[in-house]
DNA sequence: TAGTGGTCTAGACCACTGC
DNA sequence: CAGTGGTCTAGACCACTAC
């Protein structure tokens, strides 16, 4: 009886794959580093391309790499998480630095930070948003403000909030994109809803292709997205948000009390 | 000048694809429901088996369908999300019910809980836990319980507890699987440490393969990461768990204050 | 223009499922 | 057993990038 090697029972595509990835791993492959080419792939494995091509798609699925038309495919570039907790609420925050969580989060990564409100509208709230601001979906209306937020002219979150009508009333909240210093709560407390209390209902799923496009979203990332109800000290609620964010470069960071 | 109809410039399986998906919006496919085979595909639109193939893998990518090798490829199945949040820690819920906020929500889904406790065993903290229970990662050593959440027999969840060999002694904590009756929170309060505070730092990824195999991730569904830190109410960490959760099963649902 | 990834063809054999 | 998905081959042409 003689010891034969344990065969490689692994699939080809999948083989490469693992040797890519460890690779990776290891470092010997960077950030911002090419793959070898499918052919130069298929050549040394002794495969053909589609298999090397195949290897190389396990990877993008987990977000491991990128591929760009008629350039290669490269390891992908991790920045660091930004972290957004209810640290974006705070008032004490809002007067002392001027800026908003978000920049501050962006800057620190030695990136440019930038936020646009693309859109005030005046519509129909959807079901899930209704439902949090206690409104009839057919009847009542909400004003819609669409947010968008970059680092260095990336997308990286949406974010759109919607304010009954009722409470916005025709201030700039309805009128205007640009909202003068401190944020959009700050203009809350101004029509005397200082927000009190607020509620995070956070899930992750992939990508529709619709968003795919809008949040310009690589293969292999999730969205992370949030649904924010704000309240006022009497517990009413007056807006909610929904964020869609880049899974690869958000993340959230809540600090809370536990009560009773 | 004739008016020429615009001629469909998306490839042939992205067209299978948006086929596929907007029949299964329109709720022609319902959930279990089976695609047509691959080769079926391909007979109908006239293309090679692998261009109906890569259709259904854009499918697969979107987390919209799941492949039974020999059986077919099947819409998936949306379970209602398991929301978790802050009520997991709350003492008054673990008292009046005596049932964990998990096994509350699995229950009103129609499906049958089970958690258990796999291993308890004495290690060095990982880094990143370290860093969140103030201890040094080189010397220190840790309580780690690791605690598998099912719905049917299905794992959902996954959840690593560490705690600070100091604050565990030899307690149950450290030495049985079974914690009796009230959650672990019980017995950190039995050692004098009522939890006060909770922190969630939360992201979301791809899974690994690993991860893939043991939590049963299906392809394109993402996963959900929480880092848990518990505090007393001297703001001291004693204990971190980190939730690994399949993205598709579970969300959080946070409700707090705004300080400040 | 050369080299890259993106799409596609028309086959083949294997592994698994259900009857 | 027939039918399904999983893997693979050896080509082809297209679209994009860089020089």
């Amino acid at each position: 009886m003689t010891e034969r090697p344990e065969p490689d029972k692994r699939p080809a595509s999948r083989r490469i794959a693992d040797d890519l990835r460890a690779a990776i791993d290891r470092g010997e492959l960077r950030a911002d580093a090419r793959l070898p080419s499918e052919r130069e792939l298929s050549m040394t494995y002794g495969t053909a391309r589609n298999t090397a091509r195949e290897a190389i798609s396990i990877l993008q699925s987990e977000g491991l790499v990128v591929a760009q038309h008629g350039r290669g495919v490269f390891v992908r570039k991790r920045w660091p998480l930004i972290r957004l907790g209810a640290s974006r609420y705070s008032r004490r925050l809002r007067q002392e630095t001027g800026l908003s969580p978000f920049r501050i989060e962006v800057s620190r990564q030695g990136r440019a930070p930038r936020t646009e409100c693309r859109s005030v509208t005046r519509e129909r709230p959807p079901l899930d948003v209704a439902d949090r601001l206690s409104l009839d979906p057919a009847t009542s209306e909400v004003v819609r403000r669409e947010n968008w937020y970059y680092a260095d002219e990336e997308p990286v979150q949406l974010g759109v909030t919607y304010i009954p009508v009722d409470i916005a009333g025709d201030s700039v909240l309805a009128t205007e994109k640009t909202l003068g210093t401190g944020s959009i709560y700050a203009r809350f407390e101004d029509l005397g809803y200082p927000i009190a209390r607020i509620r995070e209902e956070v899930s992750a799923r992939m990508p529709s292709t619709d968003e795919s496009a809008r949040l310009a979203v690589p293969p292999g990332v999730p969205i992370i997205e949030v649904l924010h109800t704000g309240y006022d000290a009497e517990g009413r609620p007056f807006e909610v948000t929904r964020f869609t964010m880049r899974g690869d470069l958000n993340g959230l960071d809540y600090e809370m009390p536990i009560e009773d």
